[in-house]
Order: structure tokens, then sequence, then C-alpha cells
DNA sequence: AGGAGACATTACGCATCGTT
DNA sequence: AACGATGCGTAATGTCTCCT
């Protein structure tokens, strides 16, 4: 007699792309093969290069921020914050020829120039990620959440390089002591976001293996999730709609299928109630990081998953909260 | 083009000092 | 206040397997 146990299937939204993956649900239990498996581990070994999980992980992250600081602004700020986020794109280089190790630079360099953002310019959320040049130096990507005159980012950053010299390494040749070593710009009016910040994510390859963390972001972020849901007639609905449509590209195997495209723009045009449900959550994930936090001992509680609501509910049934307007 | 989970190591986030 | 320094806590990181 067979034990059925937990099993549906969830979407999860980006906004470029649409994950379908099934969930099942089994009691822990420690297989003997996977305690074979636990052997191979490398137990924290850094390998020096970006892989799958921590890519995922990262458009995990930035999806929900970014997206979310776009509605925002777009909204006309109904939520008052203390902060008006305005996202900023930072590229930093180094102009000398590297000395010093990759772990050097990020401890040194880098953690004061990111201090310093959120000191001097009120940065509350930051994203970081590194990656190697030609030359072999390293370089980074930083997305922040305030407006910062290019002037400032430059000169804080090659205060940061010149505690280790690369301000004066860099005069030796060119005579003078301001090097052009950061690029700024504002992230505004794209099309998609999430496309455009994972291509730098993903550029692939790279010279060199990097030492220590390859990317990493403020606290807050870390708590952010996509938009999920259990597919419910709704849902599938949608995905009907959607795999009918010669706009998306479509991958499949036995475990995971995915839409790429304008998942976004064709939700808010296709169901309205699955594109207010995505913009609550984005919205929640504003309130989460930029609402200022209860003083208190008391936490907020996370940020529910529909799919860890869906899971409550199968115990307990809660009624749903309506919200009006999600920014 | 997935997710979860196994977990030791340690790099990094950041709160909190101390100093000016 | 502003900023440098410090110390502590936290979570990123690797690989592999199963998906009851």
């Amino acid at each position: 007699m067979a034990i059925t146990l937990p099993e549906y299937e969830v979407a999860r939204l980006y906004q470029n792309s649409l994950v379908i993956y099934k969930v099942i649900e089994f009691p822990p239990r420690k297989t003997d093969r996977q305690k074979e498996n636990e052997k191979n581990l490398t137990r924290g070994q850094f390998n020096g290069y970006l892989s799958v999980k921590g890519k995922s992980r990262i458009k995990k992250i930035l999806s929900p921020w970014l997206n979310s600081v776009i509605e925002y602004r777009k909204a006309k700020a109904k939520i008052v914050v203390p902060k008006r986020p305005y996202l900023t794109f930072i590229t930093l280089t180094l102009p000398a020829a590297q000395k010093h190790n990759d772990c050097e630079i990020k401890r040194v360099a880098l953690n004061y120039f990111l201090i310093n953002l959120q000191r001097r310019y009120n940065v509350q959320q930051y994203f970081w990620i590194c990656e190697t040049q030609k030359n072999g130096n390293l370089h980074f990507h930083i997305i922040v959440d305030s407006y910062i005159k290019w002037q400032s980012v430059r000169e804080l950053w090659n205060v940061s390089i010149e505690k280790l010299g690369y301000v004066s390494a860099f005069e030796v040749e060119h005579k003078h002591r301001n090097p052009n070593s950061t690029d700024i710009h504002k992230i505004q009016n794209l099309d998609s976001i999430e496309s455009y910040v994972m291509k730098y994510v993903s550029k692939g390859g790279g010279e060199r293996v990097i030492r220590g963390k390859i990317w990493d972001c403020s606290k807050d972020l870390k708590k952010l999730k996509p938009y999920e849901t259990v597919i419910d007639t709704e849902t599938a609905a949608l995905i009907n709609k959607i795999s009918h449509s010669i706009n998306f590209r479509k991958f499949e195997d036995e475990k995971i299928t995915v839409f790429s495209g304008d998942i976004l723009g064709f939700t808010s045009v296709h169901s309205r109630e699955i594109y207010r449900k995505l913009l609550t959550h984005w919205s929640e994930c504003f309130k989460e990081i930029y609402l200022p936090k209860p003083k208190s001992n008391q936490d907020r509680p996370p940020i529910e998953s529909e799919k860890v609501q869906y899971i409550r509910s199968i115990n307990k049934a809660s009624p749903q909260l309506e919200i009006d307007c999600p920014f």
C-alpha cells in the first residue's frame, strides 16, 4: 500500500523568466548514499569562480530588490520611507598592476569603500561581485541604492586603494594622482533590469581564479526571496497562455520547466490577479528592507512565500489578507 | 535554465568601540 | 559628528545525489 506524500508544483516568477518545479516533501532522513556523498564534500574550499548555485542565489536576491525599488519609484511613493532608494551601478578597477592577493584587496580597500559609502552617502543596501580583467587585475561591480556624484565615488575609491599604494603606483607612470578608476551610472529605463544585471554577473570564465568570496551583499538583502506560488487554476491558466505565446523561449527536462521572456509584462496584461500578487510580494520586500526596523527585541517575522503559506494551510486554514495597493 | 541538504572554514558584514 | 579600528557573529563556499 503506497503512501501518498505531499507533492505539488510551484511556479517562481522573475521579471524575465518563469520557473516551474516540483516540490516533494519527505521526512528528513539521511540515506547511506547521502553519507557516502558527504565524503566528497570539499569543506569550504573556494574554487575561485562563481558556481551555478551562487549565480542562482544572486538572482534570487537581486530580482526582488531591484524590481521592488523600480516599482516603488514608478508608483509615486505611496509608501513613506526615510530613504528613497536610487539605484546606481558602480564599476571599480585598480589603476596599476595588482600587487596584493584578492583577499587583501577586499579586506582593506573594498571593505573601507563600502563602509564609507554607507556612512557618507547613506547607502543602505548594496551588492558587489568581483571578476578578473584581461590583465589579471581584480575589479568590482557594485550596485548601491544612493545617488552619488561620480567625482565622490572616484575620490573615495582612490583613497581606499591608496591604503595599498595603488594611487602612488599609478602616479609613478602617469604623473598625477587622480586615476579614472571608477565608472558610475544610474540604473533606469531598462526593459529588463534582471537581464542587464545578470549579464554582468555571469559573464563567464574570467581570466584566472579568484581568492576569497566572489560576491556578497548587505545583510538585509539576504532575506529576500523571489515570488513563488503553488500552481492553482489561475497560475495554470497563465502558464498555458505563456506556453502558447511565441514571445517566450522554453526549456524543459524531467525536473524543471523554464520560460524566458518578458514575464512581468505578459502577466500584467493576461493575469491582473497574479500581476497584483507579484507586485504585492515586491512591495513586501521593499518594506522589509526600507521601512525602519522595530527597535525592540521582537524581530519582525521573515517574509513568507506562498509556498510556505500553502504548507501551513495544509495544517491550518488561515484567512488571507487582502492588500489594497501594493506600493 | 532547480532545490535541498550535507558542514568546516573563514572572509566578510557590521555593530561598537575609541579618537579627533 | 565623523571616521578609523576592532572584534564578533554570520553566512558563503565547495560537490554530489536524490527527487520516497
